[in-house]
DNA sequence: TCAATATGTCACTATTTAGTGACATGAACG
DNA sequence: CGTTCATGTCACTAAATAGTGACATATTGA
């Protein structure tokens, strides 16, 4: 499994409520599985036990026995990681497509509050052709 | 849509790799969607917009039209936004969630570079019951 | 040993999502 | 006009995932 795959693992593991539910219940502290069986009771014995794998693999929860019993406990590296990694990854990238977006946008009203100001560089772009052909074209920056 | 659909719109769209992959493709600077298109050998164009489609709904893709044209902007607010909320609402809890871990887990190789050491706390639970009968139980904390 | 309990595994259905081709719309430009 | 091309929409199949009940294993303690 390479790094690309364990980062994906983390990701999809994210993608559910349910197991970021999970993971905050375990955050205060340990539980066994039939602990937290107990806490979602929305959800069957064997659901919260393939969620529970799911976070596994992510390594973002960790297994010990003790007996019969089995102690759930969070392993919070891989979230603040994946956060620190794609953060960092964009985070130059951020500024100017912060700068990129704003002049001139369809602004929703969500978005509205979420973006910044600057100037707007598209890229170049378009080299082979699919089914879909196209020309070099360059839009205004500033219409 | 309140704030934990929306919050989880975004968990979604982030959790697959080609979209991912399509936000990198924009960090650089907004694309056509004919870009993206041609930049992407393996998807079709229908694809593209569709995995477009779920990053616009999360808020991560803007759009702009001019003329016939659309270009599509990355605003990475909403990724910052997720990973600060995350990491906040957790880092008091990760670093005794860190603390419980330590000890006695079974140690993969991956996790022992990933992980703290201190103390190990078990929460006390169980309370409802459901098909599963439990009682009230406490592990040892170092055994 | 035997019964209760916690966890593990299997087989299966239902729902969601990925991915595609065909066709529709609409601006650009001769 | 009418053609071209970027984009939009629809209908459909295939694959992945959520979710469940039934049964299996294994530990605990009377």
């Amino acid at each position: 499994m390479n790094e690309r795959d364990k980062h994906d693992l983390v990701w999809k593991a994210l993608a559910d409520s349910t197991r970021r539910d999970l993971l905050d219940a375990l955050a205060a502290g340990p539980l066994s599985t039939g602990d937290l069986v107990a806490k979602f009771d929305s959800l069957c014995r064997t659901n919260v036990m393939k969620h529970l794998d799911v976070l596994v693999q992510a390594n973002l929860v960790v297994i010990r026995r003790e007996g019969r019993m089995r102690w759930n406990y969070l392993n919070p590296v891989p979230i603040q990681r994946i956060c620190d990694r794609w953060v960092s990854k964009h985070v130059k990238k951020m500024a100017s497509a912060l700068g990129h977006l704003k002049d001139h946008i369809e602004v929703s009203s969500t978005t509205a509050q979420q973006v910044d100001k600057s100037s707007a560089k598209p890229q170049t772009q378009r080299a082979k052709q699919k089914q879909t052909k196209a020309r070099k074209r360059k839009p205004q920056n500033t219409p």
